[in-house]
RNA sequence: GUGGCUAUGGUGAAGCGGUCAACACGGCGGAUUGUGGCUCCGUUAUUGCGUGGGUUCGAUCCCCACUAGUCACCCCA
């Protein structure tokens, strides 16, 4: 146990997180260009929030939560998803009094206790944007084009785009009392999934995988033939702003989302051979969400990606950019003495801004080199009892392995010429 | 939470109910005196084959439980 990650979770090693750190800068990036902002947030929340904003019949606020009593008797709850902890934050600092809109973006963990898998983990990050306070589908176009560009600018290709309108407090439930009504007579037949779903979220029904489900949701009623005129339009400008930007989608109006708040747009992008974790973007409209927290009803659009998703998805298509550690200058002492002289040269190096490294075992020359070499060394410089009698000390091109003498006090210079030379 | 599959050294990966548990990579050292990358040699490693039980004269190979990973379901990123 002391030496074993708990389940679900997993350490991101030196060789892999130049993956990470590349993924992290794309995002960055085109979050400048989008005009989003960053923004952190606790890792941890008052478990009233997440019960509040996802939902208590949800499946993540049921079982997945992580969640217990600090030492003050508050009820805790490790974040789930970011974005009922961005709303809280844009409410209880006023964010609104900043302009009409705010668009945020976020990078961190979250946590839910899963069954572990591929792609699923208890401790996951994702990066999520979320603009608050515009209803026009224009936005909801632009959060879409955002997770649409992230995608193709990391160069995945057979990525699926999915939307769907599931419709606001108006519409809605009258859609779900039809499509009750239709499974009525029907219950007893349904799987016994399907029979919670009945009442929890009928919805669901019609994206069951078992066959006799199936035949039964045939010829159901579709939301899209439900929603309101408000829904209606704002789903159908969507769709031209979509085309209009060359985004290529496909309609599919069983896509549910799986928390409460999300109104009007859904969406997903999809990469299928992920398998059961496939979903890699997923997000929505949630325009009741800022006023379930307590705030004033403000319309809000945003999407989470899962970035070990992103990064699976990348490995599959050989996307991943390959390390790079070489250093410039790799110091080989041999002696006490050259050893006090290598430090001081190395700390100058470092200081001018190269990387250098050298051996502090006292190893033959042969295996200091080796570490060169194995470190990818621009340059070993080498210093012995010779080079100290002498006050030059070799530079040494692990290229071409051409080497010459260089004088102490010039070598610091040298070293930077040649470097750069490079 | 439900079901299936899997579990040998740092890594990849052979193997059999009973001689030192292959092989490859890696690590370390060496191939004439202070020099790398190729090649060659040596050496290293698993507290005995995930953990704990059981069957057996004897198990890494058989059985059970647990743990972990993986796949599917649920759900989701």
């Amino acid at each position: 146990m002391l030496t074993t990650v708990p389940r679900g979770t997993k350490d991101i090693l030196p060789d892999t997180i130049h993956e990470w750190l590349y993924l992290e800068n794309k995002i960055r990036t085109l979050c400048a260009l989008y005009g989003f902002n960053e923004i952190r947030t606790p890792i941890f929340e008052h478990t009233e929030l997440f019960m509040r904003g996802i939902g208590e019949t949800t499946d993540v606020v049921e079982k997945e939560m992580y969640t217990f009593p600090d030492r003050g008797g508050r009820s805790i709850t490790l974040r789930p998803e970011n974005t009922a902890s961005v709303v809280r934050a844009y409410l209880q600092n006023k964010l609104y009094a900043n302009g009409s809109i705010n668009k945020f973006f976020y990078i961190g963990s979250m946590f839910r206790y899963d069954k572990p898998q591929a792609g699923r983990y208890r401790e996951f990050h994702q990066f999520g944007v979320e603009a608050i306070g515009e209803q026009s589908p224009l936005i909801d176009a632009e959060v879409i084009s955002l997770g649409d560009a992230l995608l193709k600018g990391l160069g995945l290709k057979d990525i699926l785009l999915k939307i769907n309108s599931v419709g606001c407090p108006k519409c809605r439930p009258v859609y779900r009392e039809k499509l009750q009504a239709f499974f009525k007579d029907k219950f007893a037949e349904l799987c016994k999934d399907c029979q919670s779903r009945y009442t929890r979220n009928p919805l669901r029904i019609l994206d069951c995988k078992n066959p006799h489900c199936k035949e039964l949701a045939e010829g159901a009623p579709e939301i899209t033939d439900y929603l309101c005129d408000d829904c209606a339009s704002h789903f159908s400008e969507l769709q031209e702003s979509l085309t209009n930007l060359g985004i290529d989608f496909v309609l599919d109006s069983h896509l549910v989302r799986g928390l409460d708040y999300y109104t009007k747009t859904a969406f997903e992008f999809k990469y299928l051979p992920l398998g059961a974790q496939s979903a890699i973007l997923g997000g929505g409209r949630y325009d009741g969400l800022i006023e379930e927290c307590g705030g004033d009803s403000t319309p809000a659009v945003g999407f989470a990606t899962g970035l070990e998703r992103v990064l699976l998805a990348l490995e599959t298509q050989k996307l991943l950019p390959v390390q790079n550690s070489a250093c410039d200058v790799f110091i080989i002492a041999l002696g006490k003495k050259a050893e006090q002289a290598a430090i001081k040269i190395l700390q100058q190096l470092r200081s001018n801004n190269l990387s250098a490294l050298m051996d502090y075992a006292g190893r033959s020359m042969k295996s200091q080199m080796k570490q060169a070499n194995k470190n990818g060394a621009k340059y070993a410089v080498i210093i012995g009892d010779n080079e100290l009698a002498t006050a030059n000390a070799i530079v040494r091109n692990m290229k071409d392995s051409e080497q010459m003498a260089v004088p102490f006090a010039a070598l610091i210079d040298k070293i930077i010429f040649e470097v750069n030379k490079q």
